[in-house]
DNA sequence: TATGAATGAGTCTTCATTCAT
DNA sequence: CATGAATGAAGACTCATTCAT
């Protein structure tokens, strides 16, 4: 039994491996930059080998923004679970969600800067992966709101509108210091804090 | 002298399908997606038509963004040349510019959501042309957020700051519609107002 | 009539033009090197009028032979008309026919050095004209060999034997210096000179 | 351990014909006029084959130069071998060397009579392989030479000069029957004894 | 499980050549 | 006479993927 088990480590192992150095791989040199054999060679396996862990290129990516959204989720939780006052906790959260996108430039961008009209030759179910990534997030950004308002810290209004402006609004901040990563930029931190301070006060 | 003329002419349109198709197959498929032999396919020319035209791919990338730039710069213009209060000018800048984005989605993305580095190994000049595109519409952003402080309407403030501040959040309405088309957004129209009225709110 | 005249030496200026232009090109950078595109714009016309001079790329080569090794003639000629003694005249001609093939590497190394393997698919005409160049200078070996032997400072032998032999050696001298430029060769003016000593000192 | 055994010879077996193929090509059209995809079809594989064999078009001739000019080596040393007199050793040396150029006329041709300018784009490395190919022959001859003067057999002289000399001959003669295959030569084994005489005769 | 060999489709680009004007 | 537009074929090379072992 022992040695099955050991295998079933192992080959998750390699699976976790393919995973960690695609992503390095990603955020290294762009989606399409990335070889197959790039990965392998970086592994030091046979490019053939990947295809006994993941489907395709795509299933890689799928897999590794499933992966990665995950811990924006529990990053989003860690926020909720110190049971901080509701708009502390919505400051903390949107904080959390434009430093989650650049702390993993190459996964946001594939997931949220990607038309996409451009994975409409993908397997279905890939396609719905990734696309669907984001969405317990959205989840949580309406019931921060919600809980705002049921406190009475921001005004009342259509919470389904106030989170789509306000994911936005915060996806801009975070999709543009990614991908204008030459714009002679001010201050980050200022120009971050200074953005959600517009955000949250225009709520009120 | 009329043959001359029509085969200027001829030689323009042909120039322009070039950069009108790469620019819809850019958005459909990615840039790095998008071959000079897909181009061509789609117009019904040979590969190396293009070359008549085009020095290379990126030389059409460059055309392309200097093109589509010159008319936001002239689609802003027209708005300050109606001479309207310093506020009101500002809101319809920043509605042009989404709209802009909406009505030229490829160009937009491509510009603007495309992280920098995919464009590493290009010539400097391309490189400049492409980067330099979106520079002239920020500066006149800056000038109509000071324009709105002299006329005491907003607050006082780093006019650099709250600038890059509200490109960064303009942008993300504009890149979010476009990239997540699939999303079950409420009424864009309402939508684009309501965040443009925080927006612009937030700086009084 | 002076305007056909005229008409006519435009033409044909054009066309040495491009031979020669063609010529200095091979030169520089190889015949496989060298596009019928490169010519004309180092000549400033279109292409396409290059073929209203020319076949095509092997007729120019062709007739770049054919003009060039008429100088070689020429030059043999001129060493001819000196009047020397046989010997010396030999002396002098083989020297000729080495500076020539260095004075002209790229013609000399197209005819000489060029398996005729590689004109099989040319059009005959074409083929016959660049592999006959060189009979010519070859009967004036066999001539001058002939008139040494008449004037007893040579062994008698047997002339097409030798004359083949001491071009197959001449023509070492030639295409070695030639082919192999980065060779630490000796001082080449000795090492011509030595070389043809022994050449022509062994036919005595 | 059979099996990988067999695999090793298959690889290799692979990849020697892709070089003989190479060379048959090469004489037959010359370098320039030698494509990955015409090596490809003639071996009936797909052109993405050879590039599990060999890094690009010029690490296929660097191989080919340095395992060829491996035999050229092999030969010359069978001959020192036999320990026979030196200027038997020499004359049977550069026969040998003709006999070599007229058994591999394709890697003769490609080492000997290809501009070296032709290169001037290559790898460094490979480049040496390439031009070092013939250097260890070229030691041998002066190696020979010396011993020819050491035992009184040949005049006493610069060894350098003498040896650069003789193989621009020898090589002349090698080149020139293989180029000029079409050219009416007398009998070759007598063409060849009969120069070889006159380049031995003249260093005495 | 892992891999080495193989491939077909594709990448950008250049070229000699043709033809209507 | 000269040309601009166009092209088909080809260039070297890369890649995701398959499959027998």
């Amino acid at each position: 039994m022992g040695v099955a088990e050991r295998r079933a480590r192992e080959k998750d192992d390699l699976r976790k491996k393919i995973l960690d150095t695609a992503a390095d791989l990603f955020i290294e040199q762009g989606y399409e930059n990335v070889s197959m054999r790039k990965i392998a060679d970086r592994i030091e396996y046979a490019p053939s080998t990947i295809y006994l862990h993941f489907r395709d290129k795509v299933d890689i990516v799928a897999n590794l923004c499933a992966a990665t959204f995950g811990e924006l989720d529990r990053r989003l939780q860690e926020i909720l679970d110190l049971g901080l006052a509701p708009l502390e906790t919505l400051h903390r959260s949107l904080r959390a969600y434009i430093d989650f996108g650049l702390d993993h430039p190459s996964h946001y961008v594939f997931v949220f800067c990607t038309p996409t009209s451009m994975f409409k030759d993908m397997e279905q179910s890939s396609g719905e992966q990734i696309y669907g990534c984001g969405m317990g997030s959205f989840g949580r950004l309406k019931n921060g709101l919600t809980a705002c308002m049921a406190a009475g810290v921001i005004r009342e209004g259509d919470v389904e509108l106030l989170a789509q402006s306000t994911w936005l609004m915060v996806h801009g901040i975070t999709a543009g210091l990614i991908c204008q990563a030459e714009f002679p930029f001010v201050d980050k931190e200022m120009l971050i804090e200074h953005s959600l301070g517009r955000l949250i006060g225009s709520l009120r």
